[in-house]
DNA sequence: TAAAAAAGAATGAACATTCATTTTTTTATA
DNA sequence: TATAAAAAAATGAATGTTCATTCTTTTTTA
C-alpha cells in the first residue's frame, strides 16, 4: 500500500476511535491511550498525526462537520427552486442524522461544550453556507420569511438534533411518517404564508 | 446564622462554582480544587456535602432542572386552557432561558454529553411532567396535534435551547419581536389547523 | 468540654506527553 | 534486481504533572 494512504488510513482509525471513545465517555474521560488502543497505534504515534490531544479532537470536529456537509449538500444545485432546494437539503441531512448517528452525536457534544476551541468551531460553522445562501435568495424571492439566518435555523434544523438524540437514546422511534410531519413542519415555520 | 442555613449556604456556593466552571471549562478540565477555590471552601470540605465529583454535578443538574421546570410552571394552573396554558409555560421558558442563561447552558451541556449518570438524567426529565399533561390533554381536546411527545418538544420547545445558546455566544441578539415570532412559529407546529 | 465541621497537606493513581530504541520503508549502489 | 545504508515511522516505557480523594490536625459549635 502506498505511504501515504497508510498515513491517512491511520490517521482515519485515530478519528473513529476518538468519535466513539468521546461518545460514550466525554471528552474528559477519553485517555490518549485508550484511542490508541482503539486504533491499533502506540500513543506516542497520535502525535506524529496531531499536536495534543485538544488538536486532535478539533481536527476531528472539523473533519465530521465537513463530512456532514458534504452530504447535506451532495445533490444540491443553485438552478433548484427555493423550495426544491430546501427540502432536498433538509431531507439529506435528516438522513445524515439518522443514518450516522454517531458521527451527528459527536457534532451535537461539540457543539453544546467547550470541548471545541473557538477558532476551531468558527471554522465548522463555514461549511453550512450554501444552506444560507439558499436562505438569502429565498427571502429576495420572498419565499423565505425574512428572518435572521439563527432564527431560520432554530426553527427548521435544530429539532432535527434534539431528535436525534432521542432516536440514539432509545426513547423514541421515528419513522418515514414522523419525518415527513417534521419536514412540513420546519417548511411551514420558514416558509411565507399566501 | 443557624447551623442548618450554613449548609444550604455552602451546599449552594458549591452548586453555584460547579455551574459557571463547568460551563466555561467543561467537566473535564474543572478541578474539585478550583470549584473549591471559588466557593471559598477546602476542597476536603466538598467531600462533606458531595460523595464524589461525580454526585456533585449530578446534584448540581438535578438541583437546576428543578429551579428551570419550577420557574417554568410558577404561574401556571391545570385550569388554563391549552393555547393560554402552552403560551404562558413556553413564554416562561424562554424567559428562564434567556435571563438564567447560565443554569439553561449548564443544562443544555448535561443534556448533549455523557457528563450525567443515567439514573439522574432519568430524574431530570420527570420535571418536565406538567408540560406533558398538558400536551395530553391538548391531544384529547383536538386542540394539539396527536404527536409523540418527543416530536412536539422537538418542534416547539427545543428551539429555545439553540436561540439561548447563539445568544450567549453573542452570535445573535434575540429582542422582543424575535420572541413573539419565535412563539408564533411553536404553536403553529403543534396546534391543529382549522 | 465533647462533638461536629472544616481545613490544609499528603497520597496515590491516572494521564498527556516525551524519550530512547526498534522496525519499516526508501534510496542509492553494484 | 539484490543489498546495504540512511531516513522515516512507529513503538513501549519513562517522566512529570495534575488531580480526586483521604488523613490528620485545627477550629467552630453546642
Amino acid at each position: 500500500m502506498a505511504k501515504l494512504q497508510k498515513s491517512i488510513d491511520k490517521k482515519n482509525a485515530l478519528i473513529k476511535a476518538t468519535i466513539e471513545l468521546v461518545n460514550n465517555n466525554g471528552f474528559h474521560a477519553t485517555p490518549m491511550s485508550k484511542i490508541a488502543k482503539m486504533a491499533n497505534v502506540s500513543p506516542a504515534t497520535i502525535y506524529l498525526y496531531f499536536e495534543n490531544k485538544q488538536d486532535l479532537v478539533n481536527q476531528t470536529y472539523i473533519e465530521v462537520k465537513a463530512a456532514y456537509t458534504k452530504y447535506a449538500f451532495a445533490t444540491y444545485n443553485k438552478n433548484m427552486s427555493i423550495e426544491d432546494g430546501f427540502k432536498l437539503i433538509w431531507k439529506r441531512i435528516a438522513d445524515f442524522k439518522l443514518k450516522e448517528c454517531e458521527n451527528a452525536m459527536f457534532l451535537a457534544q461539540c457543539d453544546n461544550t467547550p470541548m471545541i476551541d473557538e477558532p476551531s468551531r468558527k471554522e465548522g460553522i463555514k461549511h453550512l453556507q450554501p444552506l444560507l445562501d439558499l436562505w438569502s435568495r429565498g427571502k429576495n424571492e420572498g419565499v423565505i420569511k425574512p428572518l435572521s439566518d439563527y432564527l431560520l435555523y432554530a426553527y427548521s434544523i435544530n429539532p432535527l438534533s434534539f431528535l436525534m438524540i432521542t432516536q440514539k437514546r432509545g426513547d423514541f422511534q421515528l419513522n418515514k411518517t414522523h419525518l415527513e410531519e417534521a419536514y412540513q413542519s420546519a417548511w411551514n415555520s420558514i416558509k411565507v404564508h399566501s
